[in-house]
DNA sequence: TTTTGAGTTGTTCGA
DNA sequence: GTCGAACAACTCAAA
């Protein structure tokens, strides 16, 4: 009796709409959780945006993601009585058409605070508040409000050990919110498939490996977070900088589209912590790696065009190469050195790569090779299922020298010395340069040194089955470390 | 306001 | 093999 009275009632009155963006998940979420609490029927609604100029447009792998995601979130509201409405085109004019077709009082959505999707939101609350409509916004990506945390003269923090003091000086952030157990749902409104989107490759369809690699969705990274805890925590401190090891968590594609929201890897792991004391030496280390996406996101909005602008402008007299050559011999993975051409194969296939790896792979480009650390920031973009927008160019700057924090300009990574260090058996190169597999752990960092039997009993013929090095490393050395000096002599 | 100390992730060289 | 110093200077944050 009173069930029926309540949905009466519901029924009765007009939807809400949930704009989904970056949070593709139905636990933790702050616009999801207000309007399922108005009791009213919600519409989940995502906008696949190709049109604003105000948003980057996806990469191709993250794009991939981005299809499998949605599909992830759509079972996930089926499940709970609601379905996902899936349009396409200009975020405003499109939430405009749905509230106009379901008679919607409001729109909740979760905050990305940045200002791109920021200038593109306050476009989507002026049509809708001209239409009549009430916006209702949650903050929701990041741990703290860019806008509370201030240096001197009002900037952001640009230092990361600061930052993160001041970030932890905030205490916890909010307990994570229940999914909701049901949403009342409205019936039928028109949405596209997620194929319809055209996200998923299809000749040459790239994404075998990512399928195979890849376990997308909320489920999957609470999943992924529970395991790591659980078991990988203990040893992350020590082991986070093998690739040859399995002891990160992964979680980075699943932030990425907020599948997972950085307060439930918070409280997780303090809890975990807690629970385990032997782990809270690993979580402390993973959480502040939590720190630098947080310290990157916040950088981002403070520097909108960090993708495209040096933060230390000195760094725009830099003499840059163009090698379109060595570029491509980069993107590919065939540069010669194995440690590099493993991480860029393991990229391709799988649209990751180690984080350790990442900055040898990074350090060779810009400073071996004198490329603009902006291609390889695009080529990252594209092809990593993480891509950030302010992870990605945070990191490539920091490795280039012109970020925040910076890496001093002489740090430039011996990919030989890095190899030996990190992947000391040479099972991460094995695995990704099979060319290379019957080399022996002494050589396999760097074949060019074997003696001609050497290579031989392994099968490996320099410059034809494996390349030899692009540059030679003490030459690529002194010539960055010459491109450097130049910029404190050219002012 | 001025001063002071510090700043994710390295490499090389020479003792 | 191991160890410490040099590799620069600057910007940043906080006392």
């Amino acid at each position: 009796m009173n069930e029926r009275s309540q949905d009466t009632k519901t029924m009765a009155s007009n939807p809400v709409i949930v704009w989904f963006r970056e949070s593709l998940r139905v636990s933790d979420h702050p616009a999801l959780h207000a309007a399922a609490s108005s009791n009213a029927p919600v519409v989940c609604c995502f906008v696949y945006d190709q049109q604003s100029p105000e948003l980057r447009p996806l990469g191709g792998a993250t794009g991939w993601w981005l299809a499998q995601s949605l599909r992830a979130l759509r079972a996930e509201l089926r499940a709970m009585g609601a379905d996902l409405i899936i349009r396409r085109g200009p975020a405003d004019e499109v939430l405009g058409d749905v509230v106009r077709e379901t008679n919607a009082g409001t729109v909740f959505w979760n905050d990305v605070a940045q200002s791109g999707p920021r200038a593109l939101a306050e476009r989507v609350e002026a049509a809708l508040g001209a239409i009549g409509t009430v916006s209702r916004i949650f903050p929701d990506d990041l741990l703290v409000d860019p806008a509370q945390l201030r240096g001197k003269e009002g900037r952001g923090l640009r230092v990361f050990t600061p930052f993160w003091k001041r970030v932890l000086a905030c205490g916890d952030p909010p307990k994570p919110l229940p999914a909701p157990a049901r949403l009342a749902s409205a019936p039928g409104f028109s949405s596209l498939s997620v194929d319809d989107l055209g996200l998923e490759p299809t000749r040459p369809d790239w994404a075998g490996g990512l399928r195979e690699t890849w376990q997308v969705g909320e489920r999957a990274a609470q999943a992924r977070l529970a395991e790591f805890l659980d078991r990988a925590a203990r040893t992350y401190a020590a082991d986070r900088d093998r690739p040859d090891i399995a002891a990160t968590s992964r979680l980075s594609p699943h932030l990425r589209f907020g599948e997972i929201s950085p307060r439930q890897i918070w409280h997780a792991a303090r809890f975990a912590a807690a629970e385990h004391p032997a782990f809270a030496k690993g979580i402390d280390k993973f959480l502040t790696e939590l720190g630098w996406r947080e310290f990157s996101r916040h950088l981002l909005y403070d520097h909108p065009d960090l993708a495209t602008r040096n933060l230390q402008p000195s760094f725009d007299a830099f003499p840059w190469t163009r090698d379109d050559a060595a570029l491509a011999a980069w993107q590919r993975g065939r540069t010669g050195y194995p440690i590099v051409d493993a991480g860029m194969r393991e990229l391709w296939h799988t649209g990751s790569m180690h984080n350790r790896v990442r900055m040898v792979v990074a350090s060779l480009l810009a400073k071996h090779l004198l490329i603009d650390w902006r291609h390889g920031e695009q080529w990252f973009w594209d092809t990593l299922v993480d891509a950030d927008p302010g992870s990605n160019p945070a990191s490539w700057q920091w490795v280039a020298g012109s970020g925040a924090d910076a890496a001093p300009y002489f740090r430039v990574f011996n990919p030989v010395l890095q190899g030996e260090k990190f992947d000391p058996d040479g099972t991460y190169v094995r695995r990704w340069v099979p060319e290379l597999a019957r080399l022996p752990a002494g050589l396999i960092h760097q074949p060019w040194a074997a003696k001609p039997l050497e290579l031989a009993e392994a099968g490996v013929t320099i410059g034809r089955s494996y390349p030899a090095p692009i540059i030679d490393h003490k030459q690529g050395r002194e010539r960055a470390l010459a491109a450097y000096a130049s910029l404190r002599t050219s002012d």
